[in-house]
DNA sequence: ATAATTTGCTAAATCCGTTTAGTTTTTCTA
DNA sequence: TAGAAAAACTAAACGGATTTAGCAAATTAT
């Protein structure tokens, strides 16, 4: 590997001094007093000789590093990929990099992460952060850390974060089933016990409870391996024959209910209607279209992406934690429509 | 923000050496002769003070970074962000961070991007390159920096790679449909001339003519709106009612496809058969299921990291490049199959 | 003609680990 | 008991920038 250039190298080449050369490569000329017969020529050399600034070195000094760690979930999940997208599109504007890393949900792992990222120097954080990492985050407050939670958060700890009403988009879910006619709602969710599938819950139980009918909650667990979740929800279908809607709290269960309900050869919505908490791509072009309640992507991204630069930005302690909430969007589509 | 602690600050307060305290952090005690009692000690102090070495610092003196430079055309795309989850939890495991940025296939942004690596000491890189860096990827070669290209390859430079046989799966989309007794059995691409799309058009194409039928296919830009994707194919379809059968080159294009398919109301497998280059999850689910031409994600990333880890511990030069070409499976669901 | 500024640039400290080449102290050998 | 060898550490250079404090020469002011 040709070892690079550096600042010493050109200073030599050129027989001035390094601080001369990061002033003028630093944009610092004029500030400096450096003369624009010399700044030109040191230009000139850095575009001929093909020069980069090692960015290590630049960090190590500063403190910056340009770089930003993104802690979702699950990458290869359609709503955290899609949003590490549009950050990573915004961040980049900006000038900066994202690190992204995957939790699995593992706290653990997700420590380890924040750790490695510190050590980077990382410039902020967006997470969504698993229980069992309170402590870890209580870490990043006392240490004035840049960090922003999104998609859950911790109600005892204050901190920046950017949700969405998760207990509004769930009633918005029932009362639209509720208004087509549907008696029998259930809701199918991951035991859990983060704001988010507590706040939707909480929202189903609500909404159900407003129109006077009876709550079905199956509630699978996290480690359950795909089969296993389609199994529970067959099973579930199949005990509860007078369920006529169901709304489904994730993307991933809407997956595995999907395979039970084809299984079943029940029909949608004829025999039970379907909404899916999460809209994705496929959902508009579905034999019918599913209806979801969406999550405003670019409103989420652009506002975590402004939290956690404002935080950044700020010194020592600016002020209050930010709490942003946003509202979702239920698209309707035919799977919860009854036909007439 | 709290300043962190560092190796001088250990010395100063254990009264020893920072050479001393490194030893024995990097686990060279036993090498160095430092005596159990002193080395737990420090240990000992390190847990206490909960201290994590600057991993900048680190990497600036050892030209090592431990992080992997991931330069995907979109993250956002399921194909990508699955194997970005793979290749991150494969890395993960041997210590190593991902760095990724999306390119968006525009070769300025992406030579940018891996500049930014350089400067960071990237271990090594993981790329999906647009046409236009050949001349960065030349360098990259030059340099002896270890990188794999994946998705798409540079024929004419020799560098290693990971693609899967694109030519083979499109050949087996096609004699699929043909055994299924499908005879217009039309293409539906994207206008680009990298590697693997090449590949895919040659494959069919090579297969219709061994059938003896008359090739259909509809280019259409990269460059397009979804909408306007929509309304080509439609225009297409509409063009050519006696198209029977289509493989669509891409995931994207299905969805755009599919919902042109919906407009015209045409039932799949009946009216217009299906099939996809590149499997989704929610394929099995479709109503009828959707066939497809899947790649082997855990096949394909666990040999982008085999691959990258074997270039990147080899001395200089390490012999000539890796190609590998990995075999796609056709995924037969209903959308392709005549219903008796 | 001398003092006061301004201009133009530089030395050296700093950020924080890693690593080479010792140095000192203790133990062993002859 | 002197000298060799081993044990236990350490000093200092290094990687590559940034930044403060300051010096020397050229101008301007008095």
């Amino acid at each position: 590997m040709n070892k690079k250039i550096s600042m010493d190298d050109i200073a030599r080449d050129l027989n001035i001094s390094k601080s001369t050369i990061s002033f003028i490569i630093n944009g610092k000329a004029k500030e400096m007093r450096i003369s624009d017969k010399l700044a030109t020529r040191v230009l000139d050399y850095v575009k001929e000789k093909n020069y980069n600034r090692n960015a290590l070195a630049q960090s190590l000094r500063t403190g910056k590093s340009k770089i930003i760690g993104l802690i979702v979930e699950d990458i290869a999940d359609a709503f955290f990929s899609s949003v590490a997208r549009l950050i990573e599109e915004r961040a980049y504007k900006k000038g900066y990099k994202i690190i992204y890393c995957s939790t699995e949900d593992n706290p653990k792992k997700t420590i380890e992460l924040i750790n490695m990222f510190k050590g980077r120097n990382v410039d902020g954080f967006i997470i969504t952060a698993p229980k069992g990492i309170e402590t870890e985050v209580e870490l990043l407050v006392a240490q004035n850390h840049p960090f922003v939670l999104f998609d859950r958060y911790f109600p005892e700890i204050e901190t920046d974060y950017v949700i969405i009403d998760n207990l509004a988009g769930a009633k918005m879910a029932v009362e639209h089933l509720v208004a087509e006619g549907f008696r029998q709602i259930a809701f199918i969710t991951l035991a859990s016990d983060q704001t988010q599938m507590a706040e939707r819950l909480k929202g189903y139980n609500e909404a159900i409870k407003a129109a006077g009918f009876k709550p079905q909650v199956l509630e699978i667990k996290f480690t359950s391996k795909p089969e296993k979740v389609v199994q529970q929800v067959s099973a579930f279908l199949l005990k509860n024959k007078d369920v006529d809607a169901v709304l489904f709290a994730t993307n991933y269960l809407a997956l595995q209910g999907f395979e039970a309900i084809n299984r079943q050869n029940l029909r949608i919505p004829d025999d039970l209607a379907v909404v899916a908490f999460d809209d994705h791509a496929f959902f508009k072009v579905f034999n019918p279209p599913i209806t979801a309640v969406s999550q405003p992507m670019k409103n989420l991204s652009e506002n975590l992406i402004d939290v956690l630069f404002k935080r950044m930005s700020g010194g020592e302690d600016t002020g209050s934690s930010v709490h942003k909430v946003l509202p979702p969007e239920l698209i309707v589509r035919k799977s919860s429509v009854k036909s007439k």
